[in-house]
Parts: C-alpha cells; structure tokens; sequence
DNA sequence: GCGACAG
DNA sequence: ATCTTGTCGC
C-alpha cells in the first residue's frame, strides 16, 4: 500500500515499538560519526540527500556519499521523515565506510508520537541514531543557563497534565541560542549531548549537520544548473 | 473549527 | 526547506 499522510502516523506507531532505548551507545571521541541530510527544489521535483562520515577523535571527513531522487511526501509537521528518508537510505547505501553513530537534522523522541526522523531512520537501519534540531517544535523550555555546555530539559506538556522530557535545550556555544537534542535509536540522552557539544566546539551546529547540508545544497545547485544525473 | 507546527 | 546583499564584528 503506498504511504499517505492519513496512513503515515499508524505506520509510526507500529514502527516506534522497535525502537531501542536503553543503550548508551558509542562513547564520545570513538569510531565513526554520520551526518545526514537533506536539500530540496520543489519547483523541479528534485531532492538530494547527502552522508558525511567523520572520524569522531579529529572530526576529519572519512567519506561523502550523496543520492538524488524525486520528492515523494509533501512536508507534513510530525512527518517529516517520509519526505526525506528514502533518499536518506540511499545516501546511506552508497557509504563504504561503517557510519557507526548517525546524527539527523531534526528530532527522535521529540516528536507529537515519540517517532520523529531520527528515531525512524535508526529503526529502518538498525543504525544509533540521534536528533539536533534547530528550534523546539510544539515543544517548551525554560531557557537554559547562558554557556555553552548548559542545558535544560525540552518538555512536551501536551499530554492531561503530564510533563515528559522529551530531549534537552542544550547550548552549544556560550551566548547563543541552544539546539535542541533528543534521542533516536540506541542512543542514551546524556550520550548524544555529550556528542553533540563535541561536534558543535567551533559552531551552534554539530560539524556532521554543517558538513552534510552544505555538501547536498552544492549538489542540488549542480543538478539543477543542467548536470547530468544518475 | 482555527492556528501552530522539525525540514 | 526556500526566497536573498550587504554588512557588522572578531
């Protein structure tokens, strides 16, 4: 059956039952880290996902793989990961490198159904998974306190009175606006803010988001000014 | 019913 | 996400 919005969200509820949450997962400074990420043309039907794989000890680049496709799924709040993961997938399968810990622009269990991108991106791959969003969704946070490294917890209080952690408000840099971490797959939240804050030394966002949005809007740009295509 | 709402 | 130049500051 193909998937539509009105399908979508059961689909997240049965998917969200495979998501594992009591790993720690990789520890900070070891192995692989894997930035994803997605650039649009909605005006040509164009989508290009790109996978940055960094070493986590120096944050050099181990591997880049990028793939093109077709937009699929209209951008839909709380759906977000039906638009992009396919070509995400895709990106992924190009890798030779072993992504070990991937990190999404965007949310895992801060999502209106605890099933945001990340969170469904580490279920289809098996893959560690977390989220770094830019701004807190439908979510609320007392601001945190104002150095880099400050954090307070992103409360979704939707809910008849309840108030769930959700992900935290966690900043990066000493004065600037915090982003917003929740967890996806395999990952503890301590963890992917630990990563997070190492990933993010020189800038608000963590250098996996910078390096794999500013590779796919380049190949965008290319495809679109008349490149040929795979 | 209406508006808000990751990217 | 995307439309978009110069400009202020370290």
């Amino acid at each position: 059956m193909k998937i539509t919005p009105e399908n979508a969200r059961a689909l997240q509820d049965e998917l969200r039952t495979r998501v594992v949450l009591d790993e720690p997962g990789p520890p900070p400074g070891t192995g692989h880290l894997t930035g994803v990420d997605v650039a649009y043309d909605d005006a040509r039907d164009l989508v290009v996902a790109a996978a940055v794989v960094l070493d986590a000890a120096t944050l050099a680049v181990v591997e880049e793989a990028t793939a093109t496709g077709r937009v699929r799924f209209p951008y839909v709040p709380g759906l977000l990961a039906f638009r992009e993961i396919p070509t995400v997938l895709d990106a992924l399968d190009r890798l030779t490198a072993d992504p070990g810990l991937v990190v999404c622009d965007g949310y895992g269990r801060a999502h209106p159904r605890r099933f945001g991108l990340a969170s469904h991106l580490g279920v289809l791959t098996g893959l560690p998974t977390f989220g770094v969003a830019k701004n807190p969704f439908v979510f609320s946070y007392d601001p945190p306190g104002p150095r880099r490294g400050d954090f307070s917890p992103l409360i979704d209080d939707s809910g008849n009175g309840d108030r769930t952690e959700v992900g935290r408000a966690l900043r990066t840099q000493d004065g600037v606006k915090p982003v917003f971490v929740s967890v996806g797959h395999r990952v503890s939240l301590d963890n992917a803010c630990a990563h997070t804050l190492r990933l993010a030394s020189a800038h608000r966002q963590p250098e996996t988001t910078r390096r794999a949005d500013s590779l796919c809007r380049r190949v965008l740009a290319n495809e679109s000014e008349g490149a040929p295509r795979n």
